[in-house]
DNA sequence: AAATAGATAGACAGGTCTGTATGATATTTC
DNA sequence: GAAATATCATACAGACCTGTCTATCTATTT
């Protein structure tokens, strides 16, 4: 089932769109990088927007994926969590083929309401969004889904700025800011 | 000194630019839909990215006069400034050719950390900041970089989810975490 | 009225884009 | 071994891309 050169076409237009974008990067760059010849890439994807389609679900799976793991593996307690969550982005943006988040750029390249591509991406964002709703109830906040609205958009502000400032300070920024939110949203016990 | 049809020019590209991306919009049909001759054009701007260059610059001016002049129509006093920030950006959410942040748009396209375009758009949000620093210090807050970048962050988070989301919940999200953070930055007197 | 400067339309060059067609070559399945 | 399937390289179509060139037209200035 699992066809190794649709997975190589997926990875190397992952690397491609995410370096330098989804206009900017053609059909036969793809398919020269991967070693794949162009009819193969066009009997597994109708056309580029469903690869990026595509590249797009696969990313967002290991994308999550990797940040909850990554969340996980630091054994902080149900509360300190919601913090650690910034400790895992800084390390994100220290990443030196950092380039943002993907799915704001492919909203960015694809921003029309109607689009796929941009649905999709905010279908990214919301499930982002669920699992620290989750962190929030978990850690007793009494107000879990306020408390994942700020801790989101402080997250989202934070990749966006590291993005445009090649820098990963905005980590540290919004990690201190979340601390407040954390700090006025769970009552200490 | 003002050229009518360079200004038409920037005029357009920015409309194009904004609804349907940098690398989408091609320099035939701005030209067509200025009104414009192409060699017009290549006389007022040696390239493409000169171009869009002018473009940035021109948006990074009229935005922030567009927004530091709808948050001093309010008449709201320094504290209640931070939040009516808020209030501007749902303004802004709601128009309804509403396609994000055209900074973080442009970043999201041309990325390169050597790029002019990503420095551009980088020294928009660093203005943009000072703004909100200045507000947070004459709102007495004790330290209004930390509390300007707790809000910036906030605010860059809700343009980008507004996008994705086509929804301008995100405002109301971000001001309520806004408020939070003003409360714990500023002493109430 | 003549000269100068700027704008015009349109063609053009050279390249890239997506997507298709073709016919040869591997690889898998029966 | 044979049949069916997958992949290959390559060329191609038709459109679009940026940027240049030319020859005509219009307006202002002298």
């Amino acid at each position: 089932m699992a066809s190794p050169r649709r997975e190589k076409l997926v990875d190397t237009a992952t690397e491609l769109f995410y370096k330098h974008g989804f206009h900017a990067t053609g059909i036969d760059r793809i398919v020269a990088e991967a070693g794949v010849a162009k009819m193969t890439l066009y009997k597994h994807f109708r056309s580029k927007d469903e690869l990026i389609l595509a590249v797009l679900r696969r990313r967002d799976e290991s994308f999550r994926n990797w940040l909850m793991r990554e969340i996980e593996r630091r054994e902080a307690g149900p509360r300190e969590r919601l913090l650690v969550l910034f400790d895992v982005l800084r390390e994100w943006f220290r990443k030196n083929d950092y380039r943002g988040c993907m799915f704001i750029n492919a909203g960015a390249e694809y921003g029309a309401p109607d689009s796929a591509i941009r649905a999709l991406a905010c279908e990214h964002k919301r499930l982002l969004r669920a699992y620290v709703e989750q962190l929030a109830r978990d850690a007793g906040a009494s107000d879990p889904a306020e408390l994942a609205s700020g801790l989101t958009l402080l997250a989202n502000g934070a990749t966006v700025a590291a993005q445009l400032n090649c820098d990963c300070g905005p980590a540290e920024d919004a990690k201190r800011a979340a601390a407040v939110l954390v700090a006025a949203a769970i009552p200490v016990n």
